[in-house]
DNA sequence: ATGGTTGTTGGACAA
């Protein structure tokens, strides 16, 4: 089983390049981040003949992620279990497969001093309890999208740099290492140890992607039944050099069948 | 130090 993720930033401006690149790539099953539109607004017919149902948690402007799946969805939750007032669009699950399969947009958490680093912790700690329930139920599991953290030193051009920023700060890499140590697996991390500049994101600014000054942010955490399938996780960054690209690239699971 | 870009949306805000 094939599965993707990407945030797509906006899945209107980016319909063209999704669609070229999901006939090349043709996996089973597409998690997007970002997707910018109300649910009902989504571009579903765009999707379907390429063999997708679409389950989209979408709102106004902002956020929003959605799964494509070539299989059936059973089961769908569209929030984050933990913090019934929290109403942004960055969660959906479902089973697939006999698989949960997520797509999550985690807050981005900048600036620190605002109130939306403290709202990226919570939704970390919330993530953590609701890992903690899958794991207890022994439902084997697949969460991809857009963590917003840069897990280590190497997974960022300029370490220091970003030393105090709210995707790298030792809060943040803390809480993601204790969602870790659950017992997960980060399937990239895992098969390619010793990779590096392997970017998953690259700022519009600066001439950020012909530098290469880019981030890892974008991962897959695997229950202890899925890391026994997996047979392999790739960035494809050819989409990023693309017209109108995203800023963000897909990253590719591949779980043995 | 500042500015550099893109998307939504029609002025900021988010990233």
């Amino acid at each position: 089983m094939k599965i993707a993720t990407w945030n797509v930033n906006s899945v209107k401006a980016r319909l063209p390049n999704v669609l070229s690149w999901l006939n090349a790539a043709a996996p089973d099953v597409v998690l997007l981040q970002e997707i910018k539109c109300e649910t009902a607004s989504f571009p579903a017919l765009e999707f379907e003949p390429l063999g997708y149902r679409v389950h989209a948690v979408g709102q106004k402007s902002y956020n929003g992620v959605a799964i494509l799946s070539r299989l059936p969805v059973e089961d769908l939750i569209e929030r984050l279990p933990g913090e019934p007032e929290d109403v942004q669009a960055r969660y959906v699950e479902g089973t697939i497969g006999g698989l949960r399969i997520a797509s999550l947009y985690l807050p981005n958490g900048n600036p620190v001093g605002s109130e939306k680093y403290p709202y990226k912790l919570r939704w970390m700690e919330r993530l953590k309890a609701h890992v903690g329930e899958l794991l207890a139920r022994e439902v084997p599991f697949v969460l991809g999208g857009d963590y917003n953290v840069i897990p280590a030193p190497e997974d960022v051009y300029d370490p220091e740099g970003w030393s105090g920023d709210a995707l790298f700060r030792r809060e943040t890499r803390e809480k993601f290492r204790e969602i870790l140590n659950l017992g997960l697996t980060e399937a990239f991390r895992a098969l390619h140890p010793a990779a590096r500049h392997a970017y998953t994101f690259w700022d519009y600014q600066a001439g950020a992607w012909p530098r290469d000054l880019g981030l890892r942010i974008d991962h897959f955490l695997l229950s202890p039944q899925a890391a026994d399938r997996l047979a392999g996780c790739t960035i494809d960054r050819s989409p990023r050099g693309q017209e109108k690209a995203s800023d963000h690239t897909p990253v590719l699971l591949d779980l043995a069948d």
